[in-house]
DNA sequence: ACGTTATGTCGTACATGTACAAAAAGATTT
DNA sequence: AAATCTTTTTGTACATGTACGACATAACGT
C-alpha cells in the first residue's frame, strides 16, 4: 500500500526539519551554543532565513529540539544503568540527572530553566511532562521502591518531589557556580541521601489536585 | 567640609543611576516586563541610548538592579515577621520567599535563574551571595534554630540546603505551571514541612570546601 | 484543463542589544 | 588662561530574532 500524499508530505516535513537540527547540532559543536542563529542555520542548509520558521515556531524550539535528543539519550543512558537495591536505583537516577545538568547546563537550561508558555508544536503539555521519559523512570522506579517496602506514599508525589530536590541542586550548581557550596558532587550526594533517607521514614500523600483551569 | 569633588561626581552619578532605575521601575509598571528596552529607557530620561552604558553593564545590569529592590523589601518584610518560636521564623522565610517567587516571577528569574558569571559592578561574588541579606537572615534563623537546640550542625550547610529545596520548588512552579503540582500554597508548604523535620532528625556537617580555582 | 485554495519559500523591514569610536564636557596641570 | 587629560555622551553600524506579506508551488475541486 502506497503513502498518502499527505504523509509523504509529512514525512519529507520531518526529514527536513531533523536536518535542520542535524545541522543546528553541528553548528552547536563548531562555533558554540551562542554560534547557533537562524541565519547562519538557514545558511548551512541553503535556505533562506525566513524558511527555517516553516520547521520551528521560534529560536527556542529549535533549542528545545537539540535538547530533546540529549535527554532522550539521558534517559537510555539511565534505563541502561539498573541497580539490584530499588533505593540504588533511585539514587542513579539522581546521579545521572545531575551529572547531565552540569555537563550539558545549555540544554538543561532551555529545558528547565525557560518558561514555557506554550506546548512546542500542537503537543500538549499533559504528555510533554507525563509522557516525559524521564519523569517516567522516575516514578517506576519509585514504584519499585514502594511495592519493595521501602517508600511509602504516592509515588507521583514522591518522584516530584524528588524531582524538587534535584532541580533546584543542580540549577543552584548551574547558575552560581562560584558560591561555595563545596565539592559540587559531594552535594548532589548529600541532597540525593538526605531527601531520600527522610523520604523513607514518611508516608507521603498524593498531591493535592486543584481544578487549575485548563 | 565640603565635599570632595570626586565623591560629587560619584553622588551625582548615582543619582542618575536611581533616576535610571525609577524610569525602568516605571516603564516595567506600564508596559510590561518586555516592554522595557534601553532605548525606550533612555528617551524617558532624555539620553542617547548609549549613555545607558555608562550606568549599566548591560540589560541585566538594569534587570538586575530592578530585582535588588524588589529583594531588599522581600528581606524588610521578612525581618519585621518574627516568631517566637525558631523553626516557626525559619518556616515564614521559606513562605514569604516563595510568596514572593511565586508572585514576581520576572525578578526571581533575573536574580536566581540566569547565569551569573560576571559580579555586577566590580562586587565579588562572595559579598554578593554572603553578604546577600536574603541568606543573612536565613543563616541567622537557622542559627537561632540551632542555638534553641531544634537542629544541629553546620548553620552555612543547612541554609544552603534550604535554599537548595526552596529554589528547587519555587522555580518548578515558575517554569512549569501547567505541570500538576497541585495547589501550589500545598505544594510549597509540603517541602518546607519535609525539609525542616528532615533536617531536625540529622547532624548536619559543613559543606566540604574544594580549593575550586578562583 | 483550469481556476481555487492551501502550503512552502523567501525578500524586506523593523526593533533590539551593543561594539566602536568620535565628540563634548569637565577636571587637572602648567 | 591654555593645554592636556579624563570622563561622559552620543552617532553610527552591525548582528540578531522575527513580523509581514509577496511569490511560487503543489493539491484539489470543477
Amino acid at each position: 500500500m502506497p503513502l498518502s500524499v499527505q504523509t509523504r508530505r509529512e514525512k519529507q516535513k520531518a526529514e527536513l526539519r531533523s536536518e535542520l537540527v542535524a545541522a543546528a547540532h553541528k553548528l552547536v559543536q563548531e562555533e558554540g551554543y551562542e554560534g547557533l542563529t537562524i541565519r547562519k542555520l538557514a545558511k548551512r542548509v541553503g535556505y533562506a532565513p525566513m524558511s527555517v520558521y516553516s520547521y520551528f515556531a521560534d529560536k527556542q524550539d529549535i533549542l528545545f529540539a537539540l535538547a530533546a535528543d540529549a535527554f532522550e539519550t539521558l534517559a537510555k543512558r539511565i534505563e541502561d544503568h539498573p541497580a539490584d537495591d530499588p533505593i540504588e536505583a533511585l539514587q542513579v537516577v539522581m546521579t545521572e540527572y545531575a551529572a547531565f545538568g552540569l555537563g550539558n547546563p545549555n540544554e538543561y537550561r532551555t529545558v528547565f530553566m525557560t518558561e514555557k508558555v506554550k506546548p512546542p508544536e500542537g503537543r500538549t503539555f499533559a504528555e510533554m511532562q507525563e509522557g516525559n521519559p524521564l519523569m517516567k523512570v522516575l516514578i517506576n522506579r519509585v514504584e519499585a521502591c514502594v511495592t519493595a517496602g521501602k517508600l511509602k506514599g504516592d509515588p507521583r508525589a514522591i518522584a516530584t518531589m524528588l524531582w524538587a530536590v534535584g532541580h533546584g541542586t543542580i540549577s543552584l550548581l548551574i547558575t552560581f557556580p562560584f558560591y561555595p557550596f563545596g565539592d559540587q558532587q559531594a552535594f548532589v550526594k548529600r541532597m540525593c541521601d538526605f531527601t531520600l533517607a527522610a523520604l523513607a521514614t514518611q508516608d507521603v500523600p498524593p498531591l493535592t489536585e486543584t481544578p487549575v483551569n485548563c
